[in-house]
DNA sequence: CACAAACCTGAGACCTGATTCAGGTAACGG
DNA sequence: CCGTTACCTGAATCAGGTCTCAGGTTTGTG
């Protein structure tokens, strides 16, 4: 199921295609400054606070030139998302790279993804927003992020590192986990002078581990069947 | 922390006070037709795409009588969010009236909060956005639910039924899956006909309920523990 | 240093939607 | 069936947005 197709929506949201400057290294820049800026508009403004003329401002560049690089504001919402999503992921992969057991990876793959929650606050702003501006986009961003999981998690279950659950539902499980504590130790949080923490507290990050490791652990095998004795 | 001071906040939202229509049945009824009208708007269209025309014309009611309900926009948001977040609660705290213990007691609370979800898609959508139209309102809406959280996590501590974790770690990490696997197996699942479920699909609340009570288990300290009821 | 080609510009035409206000209409005790 | 209170109404005002277009400016090349 999570294979939906969304190159119709990439394709929408590909600055390069209908549009076409940005063969020059000029136009390039200019596209990154627009995408730049869009993020933190929207990510300070929200979608319908944020105006193109808001983000032509921060980008330093004029109001028309935005025509010429995207249709309208859903269309760089949408690109946004895209980019953000590649990024995160990216991230992910790092902080994931050169873990030896599932536990170790797990553990910094949440790391990698706090970490970017923390640099780009865009991710989670946006990401919520998205459910009304462009659920294709949301779709798009959870189902990759999930389609990692699943692929991980699976791999796991055949060494035995975790247990025979529906490895799907695990997945999306993980990610509300993730979400909404990097909502709440890091977003929301504020230190003595009103400013976020940059790292998840430690204690958090353990707990948070350890609820989930326990989650995935696999049976002791022989144990009790996984029917509840009603 | 929790313990943030909404007052201020319902205060605002709450359409009795500075304006003061309603002290007769018809006013009240008006209110309640345009707080109806608020949650299929909003649920429908999004925030940015909700207009006080299309509230109003959805309540049948006049435009102008709008404001002598509410300030503005933002306030009747407010008010939705608060009014949803009473009623969700309610939704929940009445599946677990009567659960023996704990772990059923669990299951039947999300179980209120997914039928509450499918009936009220617009508890969803609505708080979604209020990370950024009203991120007070978002956090009152949050804070309660964990508080109700913490408090049966405490209990069921004291009771040796479940695990020596942060009790408000576990709270927002059982919000988050149940968040997120609403969204996914409710909210964006269709049909053949392309209809939403009303209820969750069993498979995946057997196995996510398997996920929370392996990761909240109390961790067999030596012997295993003096359970295994029936 | 011309001359394309590739980019950039912002005033203004055109919308949309929140909010006000001057003037109704309904409800009900007496 | 009158008076008073409690509600209701939508045309008009106004702030702010999107998107177009006729005309610059910059870059690269012979």
């Amino acid at each position: 199921m999570t294979t939906s197709d969304f190159s119709e929506l990439e394709r929408r949201a590909d600055p390069m295609s209908p549009h076409a400057p940005s063969r020059t290294k000029r136009g390039q820049a200019t596209q990154r400054k627009l995408l730049e800026a869009a993020e933190e508009v929207f990510a300070e403004l929200g979608y319908h606070e944020a105006s193109i003329v808001k983000i032509t401002e921060r980008a330093g560049i004029g109001l028309g030139t935005f025509y010429l690089y995207f249709d309208s504001k859903q269309t760089i919402f949408e690109a946004l998302v895209i980019d953000l999503n590649r990024r995160v992921r990216r991230s992910m992969a790092e902080a994931m790279e050169g873990a030896s057991s599932r536990l170790e990876a797990e553990r910094a793959g949440f790391a990698g993804f706090f970490r970017f929650t923390a640099e780009h606050p865009a991710l989670y702003r946006v990401v919520r927003e998205a459910e009304l501006v462009s659920p294709e986009a949301l779709h798009l961003h959870y189902s990759r992020i999930v389609a990692g999981y699943v692929e991980g998690l699976r791999r796991a279950q055949v060494a035995g590192e975790v247990s025979d659950i529906d490895p799907e539902v695990a997945a999306w499980a993980l990610m509300g986990i993730g979400e909404l504590v990097g909502a709440r130790y890091i977003l929301w949080e504020r230190d003595a002078h009103g400013r976020r923490p940059e790292q998840i507290d430690p204690h958090v990050l353990d707990h948070m581990m350890r609820f989930i490791e326990t989650a995935l652990a696999p049976r002791p095998t022989g144990a009790p069947t996984p029917e509840d004795p009603s």
